[in-house]
DNA sequence: GATTTCACGTA
DNA sequence: CGTACGTGAAATCC
């Protein structure tokens, strides 16, 4: 079957978009675009597909997608750009210029709109052209106000197919999974916008019963505001008499609160507090404010009221990945929403969810891109901690805190001889998570198993070390692992460094070592729900939520159990294309739910 | 007004 | 048992 590559872009300020490619050559309205669209994935029923083409889903795919249109294949050049140098930046000229191997240090500054703004270089393109005599991209295309002539928007249309075409070079270079990672990758794009056009179901009367539980009565003024959150904070002050007039919501007031109940603490987060929560009343009180103020303040009825429409779904903006390792990302709650209010995700009337996570996601992972032959041998038990925890000798939940701590940890401490344990069974993973670490140390850019390269030598040399972490970092430091010559601290920077690692150091390799594995398995997730949205749709099911390694499917619940199967099948057909073989075994639970509560943690 | 710090939710 | 992200309130910077 040949795949044919079909530009679709748009200009959203000038409510027009164009399609280019296999003898289509069309400019028209947003509006009409779902039909040109529709009428291209339908054509040889029995032959050729089409992949459209487009710079970024968000601008280019959004008129299509909101109109209902279905589009299945589609190369988003954003994301391969996003691919090919790593980070979150991808403006089509930033895009352009790598594909075509131009500085894109140098790029042309878009114009300002003032009268400075007329400095002709000599390089502009000329009417109806976007590229300019130096090879640069015209910079004004794709900006938000951009309103080209139809002859320039196929000109843009043209751009995209032959900035498609070298990135697909590109990639085809960078290792065998590259254009397949594309391929995934642009698909969770358009996911993102149909993500954000589709939500998620919601029961608005359970939404507004747990609001309620937690963070009182809906207010029905300000002055009823002010006395509901002022109640709440009485709770906690009247516990201390004398402060009442601490502000709960300033840490530097509530640590003098504490000091003075006799709780003496460096800060007032929860993990510091929690060991006095049985002892100190005030204690309690605080962290379950906390608790509430949470929900009020975030997740409260301000958050119903934004983000949840007249439909019962609440909305937010997605993306296909994060700037680092490569994760989709969620706003408005989508992707941290407690777990105490998840009874309120509930499938609408006539529906059900398939939900579905990947098992262990991480060490499956680890064996198939380190190819380390014994870890995949244990990846064929449903609980691969079982087989593991026999090879060492020790019990299952020593040995999964050891792969853990090998996988994230400093490797060192409590899990010290079950680590040994691990170099010993796996050598071929441990060494791969000891690469990835050294090349921390080193600076040195590294890629996913399908080629999303993680930069270390720009943005993230200054891996920021969270506040809470801080003195685990220092450990490193202070309590070199003396059990084992890391890759890290021994040598190999050693020109200038006298060889420690500082804080920093550590924490950076630390990155690297977790972000070819989350990136790596974030890619398999991406080819997963990929897989899934194009062999449900027929179903009526709609992707509504991805989280890491979870999936949440809505599909009307006469076609529950078949949405489940294909769901477990896309697994094991995305697993195999990813990883090449079968050597992996990747597991996925799925279950038939009305709501979300009621998976199995 | 923009940025940083503290805190905490999810995976 | 580490990493990543998004959010809000208050403090701090300019």
């Amino acid at each position: 079957m040949a795949v044919h590559l079909v530009a679709l872009v748009a200009a959203p300020a000038a409510r027009r978009a164009a399609v280019l490619g296999r003898g289509e050559l069309w400019v028209g309205t947003l509006d009409a675009v779902p039909d040109r669209v529709e009428a291209l994935e339908a054509v040889d029923p029995g032959g050729d597909a089409v992949r459209f083409v487009w710079w970024a889903a968000g601008v280019d795919a959004h008129a299509a997608v909101a109109r209902g249109a279905r589009l299945s294949r589609c190369w988003d050049v954003a994301e391969a750009h996003r691919l090919i140098v790593g980070g979150w930046e991808a403006t089509p000229q930033s895009a352009w210029a790598t594909a075509h191997r131009l500085d894109r240090s140098r790029l042309p500054a878009a114009s300002r709109g003032d009268l400075f703004d007329f400095s002709p270089t000599g390089h502009e393109p000329g009417p109806g052209g976007v590229v300019r005599a130096d090879g640069y991209l015209a910079p004004e295309g794709g900006t938000a106000h951009w309103r080209p002539d139809d002859q320039t928007l196929l000109a843009w249309a043209q751009a995209a197919l032959d900035c498609a075409a070298r990135q697909e070079e590109l990639l085809a270079q960078t290792g065998p999974r590259a254009v397949a990672a594309a391929h995934s990758e642009s698909a969770a794009a358009l996911l993102c916008v149909e993500l954000a056009r589709d939500g998620l179901p919601l029961d608005r009367a359970r939404a507004e019963q747990l609001i309620t539980e937690a963070a009182g009565p809906r207010p029905d003024s300000d002055a009823h505001a002010r006395e509901i959150r002022a109640a709440r904070d009485r709770v906690v002050l009247e516990q201390v008499p004398g402060h009442e007039r601490t502000d709960l919501r300033n840490p530097v007031q509530v640590k003098e609160l504490l000091a003075s109940a006799g709780v003496d603490v460096p800060n007032t987060r929860k993990w510091v507090l929690e060991p006095f929560r049985e002892t100190s009343g005030v204690v309690a009180a605080l962290l379950d404010w906390r608790k509430a103020e949470r929900i009020a303040t975030t997740y409260g009825w301000g958050w119903l009221e934004t983000h949840v429409g007249a439909d019962d779904r609440l909305r937010g903006g997605w993306t296909a990945c994060d700037g680092a390792a490569g994760r989709m990302t969620a706003q408005n709650g989508l992707h941290n929403l407690p777990t105490s209010l998840r009874p309120a995700v509930a499938a609408h009337p006539g529906h059900v969810f398939v939900r579905a996570d990947l098992g262990q996601i991480e060490p499956r992972v680890l064996a198939a891109v380190s190819g380390d032959a014994a870890l995949a041998a244990a990846t064929r038990a449903d609980d691969l901690y079982a087989p593991v925890a026999a090879s060492l000798g020790v019990e299952r939940p020593v040995a999964k805190v050891a792969v853990l701590a090998a996988m994230y940890g400093q490797r060192s401490g409590a899990a010290g001889e079950a680590l040994k344990g691990l170099e010993r069974a796996y050598p071929v993973a441990m060494g791969f998570l000891d690469r990835a670490y050294a090349a921390g140390l080193r600076r040195e850019p590294m890629r996913t198993f399908g080629g999303r390269l993680i930069p270390l030598d720009t943005v993230l040399a200054d891996v920021t070390v969270d506040g809470s972490r801080e003195g685990r970092a220092e450990d490193v430091v202070a309590v070199p692992d003396p059990g084992r010559g890391t890759a890290g601290d021994t040598g190999r920077d050693s020109g200038r460094d006298s060889g420690r690692d500082s804080g920093r150091d550590a924490a950076r390799g630390r990155f690297a070592r977790n972000a070819v594995i989350q990136g790596s398995a974030a890619e398999l997730f991406k080819a997963w729900a990929a897989t899934v949205r194009a062999t449900t749709r027929d179903l009526g099911a709609q992707i509504v939520l991805c989280l890491h390694d979870e999936l949440l499917v809505h599909v009307p619940q006469e076609h529950a159990e078949l949405t489940q199967q294909r769901v477990e099948q896309a697994l094991t057909d995305s697993a195999r294309r990813w990883t090449g073989s079968t050597a992996v075994r990747f597991v996925a639970d799925a279950s038939v739910i009305s709501r979300w509560s009621e998976a199995k943690g």
